[in-house]
DNA sequence: AAGATAGATTAGTTCGGACATCTTTTGCGA
DNA sequence: TCGCAAAAGATGTCCGAACTAATCTATCTT
């Protein structure tokens, strides 16, 4: 609306949004309700479920019949979001590469391993480690490395024959959602104990794709790892503006 | 719902999802209208609008007053789609770094630089170079250079007193929008020029970030590409799960 | 042939209403 | 005091209507 008035619902998203902002409705507590909206701004009811729609797609609230409205976390720190349009691997990459596992072991991550995967040390986690391939390519697209918590280590039985993403397999197996991937791509040297399984050259860089797979409540239900030789692998992703209230 | 019947609402819009997966509505071509749909389902036009309000959200279609609902390029190959939660530096990076710009000059791009750009060789483009550093850090984390057409190259006599991320600025020169960041990211070992500038030592593996901004047309406005030591710099995102139909 | 204008088309916004469904609260009986 | 059922509260779904605003098309004028 170039020039013109702002619709009425934009407005009202837009007071809801300060006061949730500035602390008026802080997190956890619920939102007036929809009656009580309409009155205060003196407006249709669809008009509020339309402002609080945007909220919702925001992320700063979240609606349940017969409950209300609550305030949650904000989840970015500027005002746009982006919608990512395509990832190349996170999800379905399984779809036109294939897996060949090596070694399916249980390990106790310890040491440098616990700083480069960011989770606890001590424990004992399920790792699977593989070269990955593209379809009808006959050098390596990356070193896998699957670490998967202990306790849904038997998920290690299944993977062989499992086709698609092994965090859906421990989805189902654990009973919980991976709602959050927390992505870290890096670049470094190639790591010496990977340069002749990955067919590469010493000396040569390497991208280093770490996700970490969490549930609503910041359970990591797996983390992955892959190596890639630089001249193999670009990642790609196009990201598009979240639209603009 | 558990159990419970589905919404008409979804119902519709699986409907008309099966048919735009399926190629009765091929990318490009319009949807029935509003009222046309309302007739086929005989449903009310809100719970049309629900329906293509839940197909836009998926990315599917696009809509717009006067014109109708043009069906757009699924943006994923799968059914989820994921909401970026954090682009360390995407927006806002100019937030807690500095951009010490050393060259501001028309180059034409040709060979390996086009290739790198990914844009259309032999034309002439505004370069903005220099290096990037975080707030209270001797050492640079990237080289920048900005990649600007020459029909918005004036922009170059305001960055050197202009905060805050340079597309924005073309954004107003050109009247039109960013909606798309299309960003690849790579390894290599650190170009030769940029041991020095960039303080770092040879034979060491860069991170190599381009990222195109395109409207909503897939005009180019700008494109970048920020050369990191690899030691420097990981790439951190999260991403979300987006809402399930 | 090109440009301007008016009318038609189509989606966007806002309203009011009713009913369904899930959750929470309250009251009553054991 | 506790458990259960009913009532109340609150959001979700669906309907119909009217108006606004952006876009497209057809027609007229130059």
């Amino acid at each position: 609306m170039s020039g013109s008035k702002k619709p009425l619902y934009l407005t009202v998203a837009d007071e809801l949004k300060e006061k949730i902002i500035s602390g008026v409705f802080p997190i956890g507590s619920l939102l007036e309700t929809e009656d009580r909206l309409t009155e205060r701004f003196n407006v249709s009811r669809h008009t509020i479920r339309e402002a609080l729609r945007v909220l919702r797609d925001e992320g700063l609230i979240k609606s349940r019949r017969g409950s209300g409205s609550k305030v949650i976390p904000p989840s970015t720190s500027h005002h746009d979001t982006y919608q990512v349009m395509s990832i190349n691997d996170l999800l379905m990459f399984s779809e036109d590469t294939t897996f060949d596992i090596e070694s399916i072991e249980l390990i106790k991550i310890e040491g440098n391993r616990a700083r480069i995967l960011d989770i606890p040390e001590g424990e004992e986690w399920l790792r699977i480690g593989g070269l990955r391939y593209r379809k009808g390519e006959k050098l390596p697209l990356c070193w896998s490395s699957y670490f998967i918590p202990r306790e849904f280590a038997n998920v290690g039985r299944l993977v062989q024959r499992f086709k698609g993403p092994i965090f859906t397999l421990i989805e189902d197996f654990s009973g919980q959602k991976v709602t959050e991937v927390k992505q870290q791509i890096s670049a470094s040297m190639i790591p010496k104990d990977l340069i002749e399984p990955l067919l590469t050259s010493r000396n040569s860089a390497a991208l280093m794709v770490r996700r970490t797979y969490c549930t609503d409540d910041d359970k990591i239900l797996q983390v992955t790892l892959n190596t890639h030789p630089a001249d193999r692998f670009q990642h790609a992703m196009t990201m598009r503006r979240g639209r603009k209230i």
